[in-house]
Parts: structure tokens; C-alpha cells; sequence
DNA sequence: ATTGCTATTGAGACTTAATCTCAATTTCAT
DNA sequence: ATGAAATTGAGATTAAGTCTCAATAGCAAT
């Protein structure tokens, strides 16, 4: 059994910034999934069926070991190997979003109709707080056009300490 | 000799968005660091002067390994370990900003009189841009503010591809 | 300059997230 | 049902970063 570093996890859900749902995606994620791995030769195995329902089991962030020992817990079998593979795909197809953060490990969530948003991350207590800002997201453009950028995506990571842990 | 990892080193100059320097600033660094370490009970030793004298010699971005191979190269002696050791306290004193990137490897620069700034990323070639928007920056302010969130520091990274590699 | 208390160093061991290996297994189009 | 090709998982490997600890160096007080 691999060692889990120890990091402050109390706490770790999300503000009241989520943005909400839009109930206008569809729910069959196994759908596109399917269309999307049938599209590259790819198979619909149990291990990443398990996977891909975990995924929209979790309503916040997480990160791969913490997932894969949730799934463990429950008495499923998928092999850490194969979590490491299956997020990528996840990824590629848009069910999932990656948040590279400045910590070593990057935290996950799926998509599901959300909104693109970045993060504020309290460096006590390990609160991550979303936020989105069109503002911001303009400007970026705009600093992208200016300099011929074409840009794929971006981090934005505020670090800090929540209201809680400020005052404290 | 530890194995280096492969990665697209072409190109790794800012392009010009640079902010110019701000001549205000003295050039002594060595006296800001060796009256930070006096203050905290340290020693200027042989090593943290090579240290910090390579720092500055560097005009952008650079990783810690490339820092490393860089030292030995000119034959100065200073262990990977020491370099580990010296960079959080160029950083504590403000000397040094260190950028997490959303890859593995942080990479640093001296600050040497730069303003804030921050980041697009070439996936292509690697190259390094950097941008300061005081919009965005009074934005995140603003968001930090509406949250009660104490801002300490942030990262935005823009990932793409620059205008050499994105025509080609 | 000498002394002595600490801070520091460096070689290499260790940690750990992530990736890779490869034989055994599973998927799925035919 | 069949077989080519993809996939799996246990464990090895990689590599950035951290830690250990005996030997050494800085420096303040004499
Ligand atoms: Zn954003
Ligand atoms: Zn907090
Ligand atoms: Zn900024
Ligand atoms: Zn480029």
C-alpha cells in the first residue's frame, strides 16, 4: 500500500461560488464516453465503467489517490494503473476537468455541465472556493490576441486564507 | 549523475513583453540577502554567495536542475541539496519569485527590480512569455475582497501555442 | 588569533506521484 | 465462436524533491 502524504484535507469542499448546472447537458455520460472511445478503437471495459461512475459519484474535487482509494473502499477493482489511464481519456473527451494546481498533485471534477471556473485556495485549511470571472476571462483573450497566442487553457490559483481561517 | 527528464528547451526566451527593469532598485543584492539572514540567525556562506550570484546572473526563467548543471559546468562546487536549501530563502526575502507552473518542475527568476507578472506557455516550443495586466490583477483583488479571502499570492498560466509555433 | 556554539554542507538514502513493463485477460467486430 | 488488438494489474522504475548525519565552516565573543 502506497503511503498517502499527509495534507490538510478538513474542509475541502467547495464555496457557495460554484456556479450551477445547467440542466440543459444531458445526463449520459456513459454516452459520450462510449462514442468517444468507440471514435479512437478504443473499449468500453468494466474497469473504466467503474471509473467513469465514480467520477460523477464525486461532487467536488479530487485528487487520484484519494479517488482510487474511495473505489477501493467500496470493494471495486480497478487497479491504480489503470485510474492513472483512464483519466486522461476522461479529460479528452471534456467529461472531466484537470485543475493543475501549484501542489504537486493536480485535483479532478467532472464536468457535467458546469462552467469553466478557476480556484481560490485557502493554504490553512485546504478549502478550494471556485470563482468565475467573465472579466477576467476577456482580458486573457484580449492578451492573447495581442500577441498571437493561441491558447488552449489556463490556471488561475489564488492562494490565501478563507474568511475561517483569517480570522482565526 | 541524475538522470535529466526531456523536455523542449527550445526557445526559452521571454518574448517581449517583458516589463523593463525599474532602475530605482539598487543593485546590491548581497546586502538584502546577508541583512535577511543576519536577522533570522544565518550565515553567509561560500556556497549561498555562488548561490546567489548565479541567480542573478540568469536574465529569465530557469528551472532548479538547469541551475544545477549550470553551477557545475563553470566548475563552482555547491550541492543539489544546498541549491534546495537557498531558493525558499531567496524567495523569503524577495529576491526570487518562483513561478508553479502546471508541470512538475517550478522554474524561478530574479526579481532584480521586475514588476509582478505572469505567464503564457508555449506547448510547442516551450518559449515563455510573460504579461501583466493590472485589470486582471484589480479583479482578482476585487474577487478576493467580495470573499473575504486573504490573498497571498497567485498564479495564472496561460498554456498554448505562440505565434512561430501555432502558424506552423 | 583562538575558542566554541551553531548553522551548514554534501553524499547518498529516502519519499512519492506518476509512468512503464509485460504476461495474462478481456473486448468486440466479424 | 474466433482472433486480433486493446487492456489490465502487480510490481518495477523514474525523477523531483526531501531528509539524514557526520564533517565542516561561519561568526561572535574573548
Ligand atoms: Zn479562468
Ligand atoms: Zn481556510
Ligand atoms: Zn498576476
Ligand atoms: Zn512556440
Amino acid at each position: 500500500m502506497r503511503k498517502r502524504r499527509e495534507t490538510k484535507k478538513t474542509g475541502r469542499r467547495a464555496g457557495s461560488a460554484r456556479p450551477e448546472r445547467s440542466p440543459a447537458q444531458g445526463e449520459d455520460y456513459e454516452a459520450v464516453f462510449r462514442d468517444f472511445l468507440q471514435e479512437k478503437g478504443l473499449k468500453l471495459t468494466r474497469e473504466r465503467k467503474v471509473i467513469l461512475e465514480e467520477v460523477f459519484r464525486h461532487d467536488d474535487h479530487f485528487d487520484i489517490d484519494e479517488f482510487y482509494l474511495k473505489i477501493k473502499q467500496k470493494g471495486l477493482k480497478v487497479s491504480r494503473a489503470s485510474i492513472y489511464r483512464t483519466l486522461p481519456l476522461l479529460l479528452e473527451c471534456g467529461l472531466v476537468d484537470e485543475v493543475k494546481t501549484t501542489e504537486r498533485q493536480a485535483f479532478y471534477e467532472h464536468i457535467h455541465g458546469r462552467r469553466h471556473h478557476d480556484h481560490l485556495v485557502c493554504l490553512s485549511c485546504g478549502k478550494v472556493i471556485e470563482f468565475y470571472s467573465p472579466a477576467i476571462e476577456r482580458l486573457q483573450e484580449e492578451i492573447c490576441r495581442r500577441r498571437r497566442f493561441k491558447s488552449l487553457r489556463h490556471v488561475l490559483e489564488i492562494q490565501g486564507h478563507c474568511k475561517d481561517c483569517a480570522s482565526a
